[in-house]
DNA sequence: AGACATATTAAACGGAGGTTTAAAACAAAT
DNA sequence: ATTTGTTTTAAACCTCCGTTTAATATGTCT
């Protein structure tokens, strides 16, 4: 049993093997269509590992979830480059960028998006987490935003039906991922191509919250 | 023909009850996850049924999503309540009208929705068909509305840009409604909150796209 | 009635998946 | 060097799934 040469001695412990291989297993196939044997494989480890070091597949999965969301968040920020003092509008223009960048990011490692999608399509047990640490501080954030454009007067359903329009644009980009894909191949995702995506969505979005402020004025 | 009281001895087919039950667990939890024996137990036949009148799994769920789909576009027509003679404006809000319909549509029975969204998220080898036979034509009716307000001269990410605005925004309440209903338990999907909601979508829609013909105007 | 195609059924097959086990390897401390 | 606790390993276990089989039932036509 000593014929094992393949490593000899990375510092990097098993755990850890597991975490980083997981993530892109699970964040390429779901949860229910990845095996364990598939994750132990690229992770180089012998099958019982995972639970060993985890007690079982789904409590590997919430670990790699918290994991690759804690990270998310601390790369790209909502309020990324603005201050308190900015415009309403350089806060939106913020967002927007600051939210396509994290659900679309291909730099290598960046799973981030493809794992929330799933989650959100798909829930498990995890997404209660998910959404009282994550999406509930983001959806507070838009309003604020959004309050500064309809004025303190706007009902709660008109600042939500105003939310939903534009975090659903951005959304749509990673939803529809595959149907995009064949409709329209040209279609990249490089960080010119957010940027480019992302000033769309705030003008058709600025100009459509403007409307809606001024039909609420009247 | 499609509701029908289950009875051990009606004389509704095998094949018909098959189809419908499949629909249900496959919109229910996706190709992967269903399993054969649920279908059967459902519909109340025997195991070896899916392998006799459909050749195997992956055809009845192929099958399942051409009936799906080919019964929610004759109930839901994207031009739906217009003539050739209409105005742009009333075209686009039927198209997002009747698309609120086919995706939020929640009378019993209609699975098109959860199956379409489980189908772009995560595609099986059904989706060319889908993109063939649906989504592009739908795209294209999309497009030439558009052009009616960007101009001939529109260019083709343009056009593109906004139609993904105009469908992310109804497809959002689709494809995160379990996020949705934790965020905002009050919403509910009758026939009148989609009404109000694609009238919402309508006017932030249609502002964001004559300020972007302006734009692309001057 | 008999003959023939079509449907249905219970049972089993082969494979894959998550998990467990028990032995071996390793590390640290005495 | 021996002990002790932890980690890794090969192998097996057991369940569930999609599919097949071979026998039985159900019609249909003459």
């Amino acid at each position: 049993m000593v014929e094992n040469v393949i490593d000899a001695g990375t510092t990097e412990r098993t755990r850890q093997k597991l975490l980083v291989a997981a993530t892109e297993v699970f964040a390429k196939q779901g949860f229910k269509s990845s095996t364990i044997r598939q994750i132990v494989t690229k992770a180089r480890v012998n099958v019982a590992a995972v639970n060993y070091h985890f007690r079982d597949k789904a409590t590997l999965y919430s670990e790699v979830l918290k994991f690759a969301l804690g990270s998310i968040l601390k790369k790209y920020p909502p309020d990324m480059g603005v201050t308190p003092g900015s415009t309403p509008e350089q806060k939106l223009e913020a967002f927007i960028l600051s939210f396509f960048l994290r659900v679309l990011d291909q730099s290598s490692g960046a799973w981030h998006g493809p794992l929330m999608a799933r989650e959100m399509a798909d829930p498990t047990s995890a997404l209660d987490d998910l959404v009282d640490h994550v999406l509930r501080p983001l959806g507070d954030y838009l309003n604020s935003i959004l309050r500064e454009f309809l004025g303190s007067t706007a009902t709660a359903p008109l600042l939500n039906a105003c939310a939903a329009s534009v975090v659903g644009q951005i959304l749509f980009y990673r939803h529809c991922q595959p149907v995009i894909a064949k409709l329209n191949p040209t279609l990249t995702y490089r960080r010119e191509d957010l940027e480019r995506l992302a000033r769309h969505v705030y003008e058709f979005s600025l100009a459509g919250i403007r409307a809606l402020a001024a039909g609420a004025r009247r």
